[in-house]
DNA sequence: CTGCACCCGTTAGCGTTGCTACATGATCGA
DNA sequence: TCGATCATGTAGCAACGCTAACGGGTGCAG
């Protein structure tokens, strides 16, 4: 008989692609692992993995077992939220992944109403991108993941998650106390394009948005810092060294020596996205952890 | 989190309405059941049995897993039976449960020739009441069970369980050889109303079938010998004290002292049948054994 | 009402499981 | 060719899961 509690790991190595990866999702030994699912290919009578190069790949017979796992893990959920219906939905224990801006501007206030309004339910918070949190969710690492996207470029989900829209945060421009808009109550972008600027590093849409803009304005485009950090971009602008822009949610104070103005039209804007495991929607816990973090969201918007 | 493999037992324990029950169709100690369930009352948080009088009843929530436990182990089964097809079908163990004169008529010879035809595949074969066959297939102890019923007493078959009709069994007259019927071709069964009977003890519906037959000819039904075996009726038979009625298949070598004389009419008949669960309806393995097993029963009828 | 049988739960003890640390062989990139 | 990475074996140790034995509670018969 094929011990079900196994299909985990070779679950794990499905989506990892490799057991090393595997197990460092699991957070056990790749031998643990390699023993796991060598156990397993002997109770089924069937090769699971195969050598290719040096890693693996899963055979058909491991792939209907992934399927099994599947269905295995569904069950649980259905039947743990099954039990939360009966016994009211305000016990147990949630783990919530976020990204950083998230958990200043959402997660910690609608974590701090949450612990009030039902005090049975525990929340375990961790800090994770917003890709790794799509795959924590998947794999049960995590049951709730606040992510984000863009409007112009929102991410497709994996079967078997479902998004809830939390809020969205457009971002604001930010200048030098110094500078010559510093006064203005709005401004147009199209005013900014003869501007130094800061963006991130990363090549993200609302990064490749400003570039867009500026290029099609100017020939020469000043961006002549980037920075990951908004403390550090908030810095450089500070300085009175460039412009940037900054999503307004999660935003920390700003010192006085900037100032901040709304954009007018259409602005790049993140997506605040709450997402899940389909099973596990009907979990009353889930619902209300997802509802404290709309409710937060919609306040904070 | 809730360990999977831990609800067979709470699943035995709702089918056997007992953890002593439970604990002896799993094969383990009582002991053992309750700490299983004990620590699966952690996992969920929630109280799994109630204690009534000197049993248990399962909670509202203890059901939840249970119907859990159902789509658990029907993802297994789904598995095996692609794995199955995977491999051609040819390997792995079954578990056949069968009650005692199919064995003689029908197991034993089918198997003989599933030997044959697909080394690769084992069959275990264990003998067990009807009742029981079919409480060992649901259970997954047993994966497909031989049992037998009455045309017109027809049982009703839990859910998840799918019947495969197998053959017919008329009885036959048994006298003794001396008999004055002896040398008939067929007989009607009125023809014996004044003879002395033997039946088996338990209240078949053959041998009520027998009984109201006799009752309704005669004011004085002479049924003076009761015995459970079949091969009891027959020495009385072939002593001369008494007829009987014996069902076709599985009937063992008879003695030259009596004489087998086939019935006229309508006679009892048992249906053979064998029984599987519905989610390892795909597997080859099982299509297989029950092919031969319904070959068998074909040509021994 | 009292002994008795049955059943459920707990505890101590022991064998097995499953993990880590470490070593080995194989593969790919620099 | 060297170093990094990967999969998979082998000792050793902690945790798990079982059995055996005991105690508390219930229902039944005398």
């Amino acid at each position: 008989m094929i011990d079900l509690t196994r299909l985990v790991f070779l679950r794990a190595v499905h989506r990892r692609g490799s057991v090393a990866a595997a197990a460092r999702e699991l957070g056990y030994t790749s031998s643990a692992v390699s023993q796991q699912i060598g156990k397993l290919q002997r109770e089924a009578g069937v090769r699971l993995l195969e050598p290719v190069g040096r890693g693996v790949v899963l055979t058909d017979a491991a792939l209907v077992l992934v399927d099994a796992a599947v269905s295995v893990e569904a069950a649980r959920d259905v039947a743990l939220g099954r039990l939360e219906e009966l016994a009211g939905g305000l016990t147990g224990t949630l783990s919530l992944a976020c990204f950083p801006s998230a958990i200043r501007g959402v997660a910690a206030p609608a974590l701090g109403a949450l612990a009030k309004a039902a005090p049975g339910l525990r929340v375990r918070l961790r800090e994770l991108a917003p890709e790794l949190g799509l795959d924590a969710v998947t794999s049960g690492y995590a049951d709730v993941a606040v992510v984000h996207d863009w409007v112009d470029d929102r991410t497709t989900l994996a079967a078997g998650l479902v998004a809830v829209h939390l809020a969205d945060d457009p971002v604001d421009l930010v200048v030098p106390a110094t500078h010559r808009l510093a006064g203005r109550r709005t401004v147009a972008l199209a005013e900014t394009v003869d501007d130094v600027w800061v963006t991130d590093v990363s090549d993200s849409i609302c990064t490749r948005w400003i570039l867009d803009m500026l290029r099609a304005a100017t020939e020469q485009p000043r961006v002549d810092f980037r920075a990951e950090e908004y403390a550090s971009q908030v810095a450089l602008v500070s300085a009175g060294l460039c412009v940037a822009v900054l999503p307004r949610l999660g935003r920390p104070a700003l010192p006085d020596t900037v100032r901040v103005i709304p954009l007018q039209g259409s602005v790049p804007t993140r997506r605040f996205i709450a997402v899940h495991r389909a099973a596990t929607s009907r979990r009353p816990a889930i619902r209300r952890l997802v509802e404290a973090l709309g409710e937060q969201a919609a306040r904070a918007a």
